[in-house]
RNA sequence: GCGCCCGUAGCUCAAUUGGAUAGAGCACCAGACUACGAAUCUGGGGGUUGGAGGUUCGAGUCCUUCCGGGCGCGCCA
């Protein structure tokens, strides 16, 4: 039985509308919902029921409803129903139903809201996914940690969940990266070339000047003294060498990037590389099976309407027929010089995904990469027969604030800040929960200062409070009464009568949201609600915790009543679970005390 | 020019995916420490949800159209 008393009392809904009519289209009966009554005065939830469902009945509304309030009102665990506006039916519960979830929050303890919506489907969340050529910024992580929390939330609502980092170690970016590498090893040995010299030797100029390959260079003369250079120490034919430094230099970057993401918390369970990929044959591999289905053909695309670029010129491509699917229009898979495309090779990834046998397909992408998910759609779509899905998350920038300013980024102004100058600063609780509690496809502002304060603005601190507040409070009840008294399953069996204060029922008919939230959350991709629902718990239990100030009946322990105290016990290990529950999805470290 | 995303209190953002009187925090004003943690809590003012139409029992949410911002638009990834 679910532990969802919305769900529940959703169920006996239905059972009542196939009372009035068994032949209740299933089409209408999904659209019934149970939930939680947004103003107190109208009774603990509503449903929509009598709505949603007078065209298939015939009936109007008012009347489904007058049946419902006369059905519920049996019902096991219903106080009052009562009819509402054109329609609605709200429901109050008897209070000791409501108190009767604390000893099932305590008996299974974090998989309480732990939900099967995901039916055991198995996805495959891609997340990060940058070049390795530098390290982590501020924006890859917005992206980290979104998808970070979204597999986790998704896990939790009973998926079969693979994290999963795409190496992009392929294309011209990772050929910048050796020569820039190439540079650093040059210096190391000491060349006597300047950067401008070096540079115009460089196809494409150097690129990537910024100091974190020095040590790149460094390792590489270490190990190969002045072999890879001429004997004047200057530059050697790039066949001598390209393959050795770029490898070496992908290697040193990712083993960066992977102690970043350490440090955020991150650990995904696949990495894949591009560069693999391809030399597998996988990529042309699979646009050999497009072609098999006539999707691929040689062509010459139309200029965008309105903005016909400088250098244009009609040129015949191979291209995918991703506009049978739904994109705007056929994309390229070849360069001029015969390799793939960036989304060749991604196709060929994401074919390498689907072998896997994933039923869905999750990237987590930048917003800037919105124009190229129509075709990755096409391409799963394509090659999958449809019996794939392809989502796209897409995370919007993130502006960093300090005094109210926002910070340029720039690389030669020196404030440029990397993911790790930022958990320096921030901390990794702090930055993952701030990144959270933002819509991902919102643009977001990131506040130093607020993600520093040890107020209740910064919801990260806010929470955590809260969950060393009870800790805190088991720990002195400990002292007080013995270890045995914080038991959970001692905890589960305390009579919870006393628990009769409208902060108290709050406080519950939170927790009983959370299955709810964490399925609606899971389903709408949206990890952020978590952040919300914590923030809401955490006010409650503040709340409560101070309304024991003026009201001694409702401090939580109190030695000469036993009883009464066991059963604020069992409140406060209950929220505790709940919020720890809830911090692990989003990756946060439920503190014991914030001393 | 076309496509996608967004526009909600002075500021930063929510809104149970179409539900009832649109909610929090910050800022502002007024209050509460004899406490198990006052890093907290209580109360107050603050809104034509960018504008205008439409769909229906019901719209911040869906459709149309303007205005304003972001991103993208053939060999970058």
């Amino acid at each position: 039985m679910t532990h969802d008393i919305y769900t529940r009392m959703r169920d006996t809904v239905l059972a009542a509308l196939k009372g009035l009519d068994p032949s209740l289209p299933p089409e209408i009966a999904d659209r019934v919902e149970v939930t939680p009554a947004r103003d107190p005065a109208h009774g603990d939830m509503a449903t929509n029921a009598a709505m949603v469902c007078a065209k298939a009945l015939r009936q109007p509304p008012q009347k489904i409803a007058a049946a419902l309030v006369a059905f519920l009102g049996e019902a096991p665990e219903v106080e009052e129903v009562t009819i509402a506006g054109p329609g609605f039916v709200n429901i109050r519960i008897e209070k000791p139903a409501f108190r009767a979830l604390l000893p099932v929050i305590l008996t299974h303890g974090e998989s309480y809201g732990d939900s099967t919506a995901g039916h055991g489907r198995r996805v495959n969340v891609e997340y990060v996914s940058a070049n390795p050529t530098g390290p982590m910024h501020i924006g890859h992580c917005r992206g980290a940690v979104v998808g970070d929390a979204l597999a986790n939330l998704m896990a939790k609502a009973g998926f079969q969940v693979t994290k999963e980092y795409y190496i992009n170690d392929a294309g011209a970016q990772v050929t910048a990266l050796a020569w820039a590498a190439y540079w650093r090893y040059l210096q190391a040995i000491g060349t006597p070339l300047t950067e401008e010299e070096f540079s115009a030797q460089v196809p494409g100029g150097l690129q990537y000047r910024g100091d974190y390959l020095v040590p790149v260079g460094a390792a590489l003369a270490k190990q190969h003294g002045s072999a890879l250079a001429q004997p004047d120490l200057g530059i050697a034919a790039p066949e001598n060498w390209i393959d050795l430094v770029r490898d070496a230099t992908i290697d040193l970057m990712m083993a960066e990037i992977r102690e970043d993401l350490e440090l955020l918390g991150v650990r995904q369970d696949v990495f894949s590389s591009e560069r693999a990929l391809v030399a597998s044959g996988a990529a042309d591999a699979t646009i050999d099976r497009l072609a098999a289905d006539g999707l691929i053909y040689e062509g010459v695309l139309e200029p965008p309407k309105g903005k016909t670029p400088d250098d244009w010129e009609p040129r015949p491509q191979t291209l995918f027929r991703s506009t049978q699917f739904g994109d705007d229009v056929d994309r390229p898979l070849r360069k001029s010089d015969g390799s793939n495309t960036y989304f060749a090779n991604d196709i060929g990834y994401h074919a390498n995904k689907l072998d896997r046998g994933f039923d869905m397909l999750i990237d987590v992408l930048g917003a800037d990469h919105g124009g190229y998910v129509p075709r990755m759609r096409a391409a799963v779509q394509a090659l999958s027969g449809g019996g794939t899905k392809f989502e796209a998350v897409l995370c919007q920038i993130v502006h960093i604030m300090r005094g109210g300013e926002p910070v340029r980024m720039s690389k030669r102004a020196g404030t440029y800040v990397t993911l790790r100058d930022l958990l320096e600063e921030v901390g990794r609780d702090a930055v993952r929960f701030t990144m959270l509690t933002r819509k991902a496809d919102a643009q977001m502002e990131f506040d130093l200062d607020q993600a520093i304060a040890q107020t209740r603005d910064n919801p990260a601190f806010y929470v955590q409070y809260a969950h060393a507040r009870c800790r805190s409070v088991l720990r002195s009840a400990v002292e007080m009464f013995g270890a045995a008294a914080i038991e959970p399953a001692v905890l589960a069996t305390a009579p919870l009568d006393s628990l009769d204060d409208e902060s108290d029922l709050t406080l519950i008919r939170r927790l009983a949201t959370w299955p709810r939230t964490v399925e609606a959350a899971a389903l709408a991709r949206e990890p952020h609600r978590i952040a919300f629902f914590l923030y809401d718990l955490a006010a409650d239990f503040h709340m409560l915790w101070n309304r024991g100030r003026d009201n001694a009946t409702l401090r939580f322990l109190q030695p000469d009543q036993p009883a009464e105290t066991q059963a604020r016990l069992a409140l406060v290990a209950a929220t505790a679970i709940v919020i720890r529950s809830g911090l692990g999805v989003m990756g946060v470290t439920p503190v014991e005390e914030m001393r």
